[in-house]
DNA sequence: TAGATTGTTAATCGATTAACAATC
DNA sequence: TAGATTGTTAATCGATTAACAATC
């Protein structure tokens, strides 16, 4: 039972669960295999690096066929996680909470929401997909019942870090934190900031890119390492 | 009026948005100032990366002080394009669409959402964070008078792609696509697959990773690139 | 001053791309 | 067969880190 304990870097990993999104897709759809060149177009890269990691991912294509999505999907599977089921309690049940709750894409991944805490007492009391939001009052005894290691975060920014600091101490090793705060964790924890911002970020940067971006014989960068001429 | 395109690399952008949030955060605690080694420490990673990232953005430190706040702040609002105010209508308006609507985290980012639309006309003439949602048929309309160049998606993921296409046809440019399906769009519109089981991927994946390692003294990887023995 | 921290160049490291052979 | 596509090595490119000087 060796797992090798690589630390998948980022873009790679992001690949990964673009292949696996992609590969479900493109399954659905009555296809039995995927080209690289497919996937490549889709996230704009090159296809040769398509190759490379279907190479490293130990699935085998077949020249002018493609990769059966039969072999990926597996293969991605494990190697993203998504096969080991995970229990996960949620606790904020506002708007996004909520939407969290019911977003159904999480179990087909593995991820088990089992229960919603909310320290807003109008709140409790609430059934949201099934299951009942309790007060946090409840929730001490709730980890320590069910060994519970992972929460979800969708509270107030406000007391998110002290949330996740009283969490930590009663054992829960994983969070995934929506609230837009970057949470400091001891090492030994793992965090997930969700930073929806972050996103807009890129967004927001990728249109003002393309949009000042017109000519192609634009002066050449004075080769210096400022990210912009101020 | 040189507006350069360098198209900057996914892992600067995250750390760029990861510094200005924790910036922010350090700020509002009432510092002035804050140091390389406190923004690498919250990020892991290397003090001398974050400088050389200062330097790109023209900030200029002191020593034993620190980078100021206050020209850190405006540098990150600008590159990542946060201060360009621009309007977006959503479209989908369930738990998740809600949740959008009524994040507050975005107009701070200088996104402003102007008009909510819904397929389903139970959804319909409900208010949500202040705005009436509208039935699709006023959405035509409604972006043709508007000009509006950006939507956020929170439909359903079977009919999101279809809405893209017919988004792009009405001259929409930036689609920010939260169902999870990988959105196609032609080239000059940019589109951001926001895909939460990607956040979920990373998350078990480290928390596999940090489970699975604890031997340091590990048999030595034989130097391949196949991401894990089969 | 001493010590901490910034600034910057050079070295390293790793990821991506190019080229081309192998295969269906 | 011809053509498309996979597989893989070598070259390139760029990002990160190391080292150390400069500065408060």
């Amino acid at each position: 039972m060796h797992a090798s304990s690589l630390p998948l870097p980022r873009p790679l990993l992001e690949r990964l669960a673009a292949y696996h999104q992609i590969a479900t897709q493109h399954g659905e759809l009555g296809n039995v295999s995927i080209r690289s060149g497919h996937l490549a177009a889709l996230l704009d890269i090159d296809p040769t690096l398509v190759r490379k990691d279907m190479a490293a991912l130990g699935v085998v294509g077949r020249p002018k066929v493609g990769y059966p999505i039969s072999a990926v999907l597996p293969r991605l599977d494990h190697i993203l996680g998504l096969t080991d089921r995970k229990n996960a309690i949620l606790i904020g049940c506002g708007d996004l909470g909520s939407a969290l709750a019911r977003y159904g894409g999480f179990s087909k991944y593995g991820l088990q929401i089992s229960a919603l805490f909310d320290a807003d007492e109008a709140k409790t009391g609430r059934t949201i997909a099934g299951l009942t939001v309790q007060p946090m009052e409840k929730c001490r005894r709730y980890i320590e019942i069910f060994r519970i290691e992972m929460a979800i975060l969708a509270a107030p920014a406000g007391c998110v870090q002290e949330l996740a600091d009283w969490l930590v101490a009663r054992g829960v090793r994983a969070i995934w934190n929506f609230a837009p705060v970057h949470l400091k964790v001891p090492v030994g924890v793992v965090v997930r900031n969700e930073n929806l911002a972050l996103g807009l970020a890129q967004l927001l940067h990728e249109i003002k890119r393309t949009k000042t971006a017109p000519s192609l014989a634009e002066a050449p960068e004075p080769t210096g390492t400022r990210l912009e001429s101020a």
